[in-house]
DNA sequence: ACCATATGTTTACAGTGTCAACATTAAAGT
DNA sequence: ACTTTAATGTTGACACTGTAAACATATGGT
């Protein structure tokens, strides 16, 4: 019944390869393990990801696109420093339930962004809706609002490692030690915290 | 002229990850590899590292402690917030040149440190020096120092991930675009914007 | 001197990325 | 409609990887 010619291999390579990343982490996955689960042949991705850093490369495209879709704000409306929170919350939360892929985004498995110039699109793209968000909050100089952009980010960033790190450290039971302690302070209140670094970072 | 046995072998090959991890990646260091750079057998480092992982435990370790050694303070002075930018300089600038280890460190190739106790140790203790320094710059308490530990720590940590994709993008002399061009805007004026941060994070 | 243990080697297996040669089909040009 | 070409798939191969098993040699405690 199978034609020689699948139809749509390509799209159902990345499907595979992002549910085999997020369920084991991108390091297990492999050319040949999307290849079997999508019943091909094992060389046969390589008609479509010339190398596997590209077959990496299209899973953080999806990454970016979700993010994208979870953190954009509307700034046609008027943005608001709760606003901004509530997306800080789900970048967050993006970065935790989605973790093995957002390894995949802002790690080193894709070295330079611009070899692949759709995923450098993508990624700059959840960028600049922070950035219309800031600039609509504000009536700050382009320079400003960059800065504040990626003040938050990094801060964003840095919170998902660390809370990353706690759940793994949490979940047997034992009380944390060390960092995992202060960071699970964060965790609890998050809302509360990203109030805090929101207001100074808007009062810059 | 060399006896059957090494002597000191699992030093030698540590040092050798290290180096290795450090010049190509830790995603190309191999057991093989660090084996015939020590003029060794290819399964001579199963006597001295169960697993792969356990070897990337050790380079992490010694990542922590290069990292603890350039970060710490002396709290037996005053500890002033200059001396806080200082230590985030030199930990920013510990993730941008040994940017490899310190993917091993704060990544997910070493799955969960509380398999490797000693890891665990150094990780705590880079972390324990902070918090002295920011119970002795304020009177604080308990659960304050450690909310501003974290959030210093989180926010170096997105830094230098950031900064990192900085210095990729900009190689080739283009103009950044994106978060890329913002990002260069507090590499390029790292102390005012660690100072800017530290100011709200002492303030709290 | 003897023996357990630590440390090293050889061999082997299954899995990997990727290349080259070949097969089949869909698309394009005449 | 027929032929050519490019796109897409398969088979087979190579060098490399992590790691287990069986064996060899040195070291230290008795």
């Amino acid at each position: 019944m199978k034609s020689y010619h699948h139809g749509n291999l390509k799209q159902e390579l990345i499907l595979c390869a992002c549910k085999l990343c997020e369920e084991n982490g991108y390091e297990t996955l492999s050319m040949r393990s999307i290849a079997k689960e999508s019943g091909v042949s094992q060389t046969a991705p390589y008609r479509h990801f010339e190398t596997k850093e590209s077959l990496y490369a299209s899973v953080a495209m999806e990454g970016f696109k979700k993010l994208s879709k979870v953190t954009s704000i509307d700034t046609s409306q008027k943005v608001t420093k709760k606003k901004l929170i509530e997306t800080s919350v789900n970048y967050i939360n993006f970065g935790l339930e989605n973790a093995n892929t957002y390894d995949l985004m802002f790690g080193t498995a894709v070295g330079d962004f611009s070899n692949y110039p759709e995923l450098l699109d993508c990624a700059n793209a959840t960028y600049e809706n922070m950035r219309l968000s800031f600039a609509k909050l504000a009536n700050d100089s382009e320079e400003i609002i960059a800065y504040k952009c990626i003040t938050l980010w990094s801060m964003l960033h840095g919170l998902v490692g660390i809370l990353r790190k706690v759940a793994i450290a949490g979940v047997d039971g034992e009380p944390l030690k060390g960092p995992m302690t202060s960071a699970s302070l964060i965790g609890d209140n998050l809302d509360l915290h990203l109030d805090k670094v929101l207001t100074g970072i808007i009062r810059n």
